[in-house]
DNA sequence: CAGAAGATCATCT
DNA sequence: GATGATCTTCTGT
């Protein structure tokens, strides 16, 4: 008899409103942090709890929406709530959030969650690695849910992601990274990173040059 | 058209 | 902490 995988309890399936993300990028990333990401593909259903997110607003020099609208940002300059799946390195997909309005290309890169469901298929597709770095880190994630590889590039970017509210978390830090581009926030500090209090993060980022807030 | 860099990861020392 | 993998995207000529 195959053993069940799934959480002994169902996880709620309603979605955000899409006002959650028609709002600043840094705000959304960091209510992201204990939301759900659900994805589903042929193979099956993956979930996870956000634990780390980075926001990306246009004004910021390391963002791909910088120098402009171009053919792989588009999505970002397009409605809040959808999702921007790029391909780095020659090998590794990255999800985003996009936010704001259209228009104002900022978005949030899904840095790493805690698997709640679907976590046979998520070892199956990320091979001999512990449960911990399932997804922790956003090419590990992509490729745990089944966003990497096959999966149509395109058809992904402007699909709606799947947000559904999870726990409130504790937020562990609010991290900047000004040497190379500064997150644009109301009262003049730099933030990028949005870590919450949970051991599925990546842990030398978390602790290293942490501002609170 | 060529060249460089990249929102990373696995592996090595 | 350093490095190689691997290829798309963007920029400049």
């Amino acid at each position: 008899m195959k053993a069940a995988d799934g959480p002994a309890t169902p996880l709620s399936m309603k979605p955000v409103a899409r006002a959650f993300f028609a709002r600043q990028v840094v705000e959304v990333a960091r209510d992201l942090l204990g939301c759900l990401l659900v994805h589903e593909t042929a193979d099956g259903r993956t979930a996870g709890m956000i634990v780390e997110a980075e926001a990306y607003a246009s004004d910021d020099p390391a963002s791909h929406a910088y120098r402009g609208r171009t053919e792989r940002n588009a999505p970002m300059f397009e409605d809040p709530g959808f999702a921007y799946v790029y391909f780095t390195y020659g090998m590794h997909y990255c999800l985003n959030a996009v936010t704001d309005r259209p228009g104002h290309a900022s978005a949030v890169l899904i840095r790493a969650v805690q698997p709640l469901e679907g976590i046979e298929l998520m070892r199956a597709r990320r091979g001999a690695v512990k449960d911990r770095d399932l997804a922790r880190g956003p090419g590990r994630l992509t490729q745990a849910f089944g966003i990497a590889g096959e999966q149509n590039r395109s058809d992904l970017t402007m699909l709606p992601l799947m947000i559904c509210p999870g726990e409130r978390l504790p937020l562990r830090a609010v991290l900047a990274t000004p040497r190379i581009g500064l997150g644009s926030l109301q009262d003049g500090r730099t933030w990028r990173f949005v870590i919450a209090e949970s051991p599925w993060v990546s842990g030398a980022r978390a602790t290293k040059d942490s501002r609170r807030s």
